[in-house]
DNA sequence: ATTTTCAAT
């Protein structure tokens, strides 16, 4: 068995594909789903926790985000050593889990973030606002590519061994997003 | 002009 993947919940590949598309013409993608891995920094170098990787969505009344916040002491990490957060989402985060993400990395400088959403959740006012609150805070914040979202085939999904298959216009949707997210970001401050 | 998104019917 592969390293890493023992005893680990795997998600549906239905799901993956129906629920990290990136084709803003679906309907019905009221959940969010969100993959993570952690990194710790040994030396010069990223390690992978296999123990601090997996998946979760949100449940009713409490968005996917803080769900993983609400996990993180279970981990158990050691303030005195760096970590590295990556978290793959269905939606961008909304404006008030962006500043609780934001308040959350204010308290804990030895963790930073990596965000790539497969979609921008602009159903919120002042979502945009939200994007940029964790850009300031220092998290990295993206949009899923073919690399990414092959990444959470291999990674997270119970792919029964096949390879990733892109759907249609995956790379232009991609593209289109990287390009609405640049433009957010780079949106001055209100 | 169109329409939807961490549901609600």
């Amino acid at each position: 068995m592969e390293a890493g993947a023992a005893s680990r919940d795997l998600m549906d590949k239905n799901t993956y594909q129906m629920q990290f598309t990136n084709d803003l013409s679906q309907l019905g993608l009221n959940k969010t789903y969100l993959c993570y891995e952690v990194e710790l920094l040994d030396s010069n170098s990223w390690v992978p926790l296999d123990d601090c990787r997996g998946f979760l969505r949100n449940q009713p009344g409490l968005h996917a985000e803080l769900c993983l916040l609400d996990l993180v002491p279970s981990w158990h990490l050691d303030p005195t050593k760096r970590y590295r957060f990556t978290w793959f989402l269905s939606w961008s985060p909304c404006p008030d889990c962006a500043q609780k993400v934001v308040a959350f990395l204010e308290r804990n400088s030895h963790i930073s973030l990596h965000i790539f959403a497969a979609r921008i959740y602009d159903y919120r006012e002042r979502y945009e606002k939200g994007l940029r609150s964790l850009q300031g805070a220092g998290a990295q914040v993206a949009i899923m590519t073919s690399t990414e979202f092959k990444h959470c085939w291999r990674t997270f999904v119970n792919n029964k061994g096949c390879l990733f298959v892109s759907w249609n216009r995956l790379n232009m949707n991609s593209q289109n997003l990287k390009m609405r997210l640049q433009s957010i970001l780079e949106n001055g401050n209100n």
